[in-house]
DNA sequence: TGGCCAATTTGCTCTGGGACAAACTTTGGA
DNA sequence: TCCAAAGTTTGTCCCAGAGCAAATTGGCCA
């Protein structure tokens, strides 16, 4: 890794262009009343009986957001915590020269910006949706409420912490030990063990995904990566369009990362 | 970073040769009754009276490690959590090929082995003590009880694990963005920050620490760290002995760091 | 006090993958 | 339908830092 990947795109003005949909538009809660089902299924309600899940709804605001909108940015007053009901969400870090570093992906049915969990009272990272997206939101006032009154919720939560400690973990142990193929490799095989819907000849990433992005998830540069899935394509590992990665041998892939 | 750091110290066989200490030594109280002040100073433990500590102290194993001990292995079942009242402890995971990654540096004063407070039953990392170390310990089984009963150890619990989420956060943007020089400077800093002893001349990091550790801290070898610490010495930045280090102008190294 | 081992230093070589440049392709909006 | 912007591909150059080898130093134990 040798020059501190000058060429990466800049894209802060790109994401504070977007921001201004955080404060301008009205937050309006949906007006046929949320279905309990939203949330029932979901690990951190499932103990729940109507009733609560109920007050939980009656007390939430829903929001869509576009593709590419900021839910909130590092740094920020943690003011509410979200429930990704649809979508996908990338968890950056943006450094002072403005390189981005995608930390994880979460997908839909996670909870997200849950900065009381760990303490804090500002979010850690910045969160923008990979898809249009629609979350939950309650204030983080309600949060010690929820821990208290919600059987289960505790639990789920510092689970849900729990797995994205370890995946970081993880991602640091790569970084630290392994060549940027197999961290491409392994950060592929991820997101289709994460987020991956099967079609035919593979199983596809669930959302657009550029190679910038892949770059920014394995500490590399959006050239290396193209090099990378184009000769991957060559050898019918996986094959892709803009914005979209399907691997067709998973197995493969899983040989190259450990290699 | 090219090549995969291969000649790195292949170090499990001397790991292994010191956990027996865990399991054939016994485990035993310290006789004269821990006194209360141990841990009355402690964030987790502040709020709490003297009634309070007593019972704490009394549910309590204290426990010697010499140095390069294994308190615990990563993957084992979480039968205790830890307070470390005494000495440095490295939390590190070792790689399937034998390396070591080290995810942070825990001093004296703070809660370790605290996997109940991610949702988990096995420790996600191994914890080595650096120095020779003293701990107390209690049986998992009582954390519910400790956050459900103890004011003030659920929120600072949750701010230990926030902070080294921070910091685990901070190692994944600086090893993505950052060169190697920037890296161990950055890492030298935060060593003294965090562990930092005044002598004359500068700041001594306050426990035995080698090129080695520093390389694994810094995903680089320790060749590297060896030169890199020869040169600042030259330039009169650091001072070293084997396994000392003491940094005589941190502003110059906060430069390197930034440049 | 001498011997041994761990820790450190230093020189040299080699290469993975970053930097830079430029062309090409797809897509969405006017 | 066409254009501009975003995304992708590919070629060339080059250097930070890993790999390897060997010498040196310091500390500890017998």
């Amino acid at each position: 890794m040798s020059g501190g990947l000058k060429n990466r795109r800049w894209r802060i003005s790109a994401m504070c262009g977007m921001t201004w949909i955080m404060d301008d538009m009205p937050i309006r809660k949906v007006l046929p009343r949320l279905d309990e089902s939203l949330l029932s299924h979901l690990p951190p309600f499932a103990r729940l009986d109507t009733r609560q899940i109920r007050m939980i709804l009656d007390q939430a605001v829903s929001r869509r957001f576009d593709v590419g909108t900021a839910i909130f940015n590092e740094g920020d007053p943690a003011e509410r915590f979200y429930m990704l009901l649809d979508g996908y969400v990338r968890v950056v870090r943006i450094t002072p020269t403005g390189e981005q570093v995608t930390a994880l992906h979460i997908p839909a049915g996670q909870l997200l910006g849950i900065a009381k969990a760990i303490g804090r009272d500002t979010y850690p990272a910045t969160a923008v949706t990979a898809t249009e997206s629609l979350a939950l939101s309650w204030p983080t006032r309600l949060w010690d409420a929820f821990i208290a009154e919600y059987d289960g919720f505790a639990t789920e939560t510092y689970k849900t912490v729990g797995d994205r400690v370890g995946e970081m973990n993880t991602r640091i142990v790569e970084m630290a030990t392994q060549q940027v193929e197999q961290r491409v490799a392994n950060a592929l095989l991820r997101l289709i063990h994460q987020t991956g819907r099967k079609v035919d000849g593979g199983i596809e990433i669930d959302f657009p995904i550029t190679r910038q992005d892949l770059s920014e998830l394995t500490a590399t540069t959006l050239h290396t990566v193209s090099r990378l899935l184009s000769a991957w394509e060559k050898k019918g590992l996986v094959t892709s369009k803009r914005k979209r990665i399907t691997v067709c041998d998973p197995h493969a892939l899983v040989v190259l990362s450990q290699s």
